[in-house]
Formats: structure tokens, sequence, C-alpha cells
DNA sequence: CGCAACCGGAAGGTTCTCGTCCACATCAGT
DNA sequence: ACTGATGTGGACGAGAACCTTCCGGTTGCG
């Protein structure tokens, strides 16, 4: 990363270069982005050495593992916005899928040097830039179609979503999900056009959210 | 703080007292359980020494710090179910004064050891019974009044305002306590009786949370 | 078969934190 | 005001945790 043009890799280093990756996103999900680099050279069943040759450091870890996560969720929002039949079964097909992007809020969240590697990266701005774009077409649109409540902005959803990204304490993993889910039913409920109380205060934009 | 009996504390110890307990509120709900004991120390303006004396080691500090913490939202509870009209506004009232619980929710998150000291800990524990039985009442009688959806469990309420303790992004406080608001009133709204969609599996106890 | 490319993990060096200790300051009673 | 007890600050030594490099040995690939 960082430079990696073209040069292919060995067989065996490509194989090795994934399941870094894969363990880092599973690590930093759960232990946050200050993990130890042996912790997830162990598990991704190589030895740091390894780790060290793909990624220069820590840093450039983040920044691949975030690039990966953000394109995926962007995929996704467009592949939602496509198939879904109206703009609020997208928004909330986006807000489901949304868990994947835990990991990278987790990252912008928890640690500020993470979340400075992030917003330096163009590469990743201009993805995360693209999601926002998306969510705020979707709310406009649900809107729009007399779903989701009009006293919301995009700023709120994404907040909504970042809450749901909490990993709530509950006594397995199951019920865990369970409680997620069911917290995201809830919320969608809240969302609706309804009658509800109104919000105070006026609509959150991406913006409020700070850069 | 594990043994400090008869012994009366002289004025100005008591304030220091005092000021390393807001100190480690605030820190700890700003940073987790872990920030170095110099940091408290220095926001407190006294020295470790100091902090050191006063509480034999972080653990204590933890237990002290989440002994308040836990008493205050109790009394609030049941002030609460007192004082409000219907156990519906308590509940509100709840849900919305548990911001204070925070801190306590962070540290027994965050960190295996300070949830191990405080589970430890006999008072803390029955604090934390306390808050849950009168949760659990709460939520039956707003049930009962019709105004809370009937499909979910004192377990669902308890773990929707665990994920209102998150911090949401923002560029100001300002800003990220209009969110926190504002989020409040959806989840709310969206724990109102009305139409809704049925939520998925069973209602949520307070067991299902683990101990 | 031979050469790169690649691998694992030991080890050096740095950084961070804890918790103690003691010379000095401050309180409170006479 | 005086004095002993009580309290205070922060330097410091020990120890742990981590990052990153380095190199002898291994393995894919032409």
């Amino acid at each position: 990363m960082t430079a990696e043009a073209g040069t292919r890799l060995r067989a065996d280093a490509r194989r090795n270069r994934d399941q870094i990756m894969a363990a880092a996103k599973e690590v930093f999900a759960e232990l946050g982005p200050d993990v130890p680099m042996e912790e997830i050279a162990r598990r991704a069943g190589v030895g740091v050495g390894t780790l060290y040759r793909r990624f220069p450091d820590r840093e450039a870890l983040i920044r691949a593992v975030a690039q990966e996560n953000f394109g995926a969720v962007l995929d996704d929002a467009r592949a939602a916005t496509a198939e879904e039949p109206t703009a609020w079964d997208a928004l909330v097909r986006l807000m489901r899928r949304s868990r994947d992007l835990r990991l990278s809020v987790r990252l912008a969240v928890l640690s500020p040097s993470a979340w400075a590697a992030m917003r330096d990266d163009p590469q990743i701005r201009q993805l995360r830039d693209g999601i926002m774009a998306a969510l705020d077409d979707l709310v406009r649109a649900a809107q729009a179609e007399g779903v989701l409540r009009d006293d919301v902005g995009p700023g709120d959803v994404a907040a909504l979503v970042s809450l749901l990204l909490r990993r709530v304490p509950a006594d397995s993993d199951a019920t865990a999900e369970l409680i997620a889910e069911r917290a995201l039913v809830v919320i969608l409920d809240g969302l609706r056009a309804d009658p509800g109380s109104p919000l105070p205060g006026r609509p959150v934009t991406i913006r409020d959210l700070g850069d």
C-alpha cells in the first residue's frame, strides 16, 4: 500500500496478504485500532515479519482495511439504490448492511491517530463522500415517498447507524445479534413518518458531523 | 474505598478527594478506564501521590466512581417513578437522565478488568440490581398504560439506552448533544405502541444481557 | 534445478505506566 | 503563634508492552 504498484505477488504471498486483511478487520473491530501488531499476525497465522513486509506500518494497514470496508459499503449502497423497489427499502438495507462499516467507524471514533490516517487519504475520503452522497439521496427520496419522517436529515440517520455499531453487552453473541436487530427495527419505526413527537432543533446534515 | 472507616479527613484532604472523584468521572467517561493515573491527578489539580494515598490502586478508584454513579441513577429512577404522572414519562426521564450512567457503562464495556472489579463489589451489584428492577417495573407499567409497545422487554430498553451512551462524532460538543437528544426522541417514537413493524424474536429481558 | 521472493520469530530499543518515597507545606488545636 | 500530625507533590526505579528490524531458512516459479 501507499505504493505497491506493478509487482505481482507470489501465490502464497497473496494468500497471506488476504489472511492478514481478514484478521485485521476482525481484530480492529473487536479490540480497536491499537491492538498489538503481533495479535493481528497471530490470528492471520503468519509471523510479524510477514505483516510488516506487506504493510510498512500500522497506519498503512489501517488505511488498507478502511478502504476495503468503505468500498464494500459504497458498492452495496449503490446496489441497494438500484435494486430495491423503494428508497425506504434501500435505506433500510443500507443501514442493515452498514454493520460492515462497524470496523471503520470504530477506527474513526476510537483513535485520533487512526482517524487522522484516514482523513488524509484521498481515496478513503472519496469513498466516504460517495457513501454520504448516496445516503443523502436516499434520505431525500424516502422522504419524498412519504415514508421517512420529514424532520430528520441524513446526518441524523448516519448518527443513528453509528449508534447501532456499538457492541451491546449480552450473554452470548447470538443474543447480542438479536438485540442489535431488534434495536434497528425500533429505530426504523422511530424514523417512520407516522405521528411521532417533533424532533428538537433542525435536521442534522452530513456536514454537522464534522469532516 | 475498600476501607476508610472512622477517620475523618482534614478539610483540604476532603476537598482533594472530591476533586479527584470529579476528575475521574470526567476522564473515565472520556478516555476509558485505562487512562494513566497521572492524567486523572493532573485534571484534579493534585499530585499522583495524593491520588494514590486516597485510593490504593486504580481498581479502588473505579469502584468508588461506579458506586457514586449507579447510586445517582438509582435515586433518580426512584424519584422519577414517584414524581412523574405516568410510567411512560418516568421511563423517558430515566432514559434521558441515564446519560449519567455513561461512565459506568463505558467502564463496564470497555475493559474486562474494570468490569470484573465492579461485578465483584456487592454494593455495586446491589445498586445495579436496584436500577434494573426499577426499569423492569417501569416497562411493565408503561405497557399497561398502553403507551409502550408490547413486544419490547426491559432488556431491549436497557440495550437502547446503552446505545445512546455512545459518543457520536460531530463537529462540536453542542451539535453532538443535539444529535444525541434527537436520536433519543427517534428511539422513543420507535418505542411507542403505535403501528410499527413487529420485532423479531422474543422480548429481551435483563437476564439476556448477561450478568 | 536454481534463484528470487518470501517466511517466522527472536531480539534490540524505545516508550509508557505504575506505585513508592520523602522533603516540604498546611491544617487544627492550644 | 507554635507544633505535631496530617497531607502534598512529583521525581524516580522497576517493569511491562510494543514496534520494528534482521537474518537463517523455506518455498514458489520459470
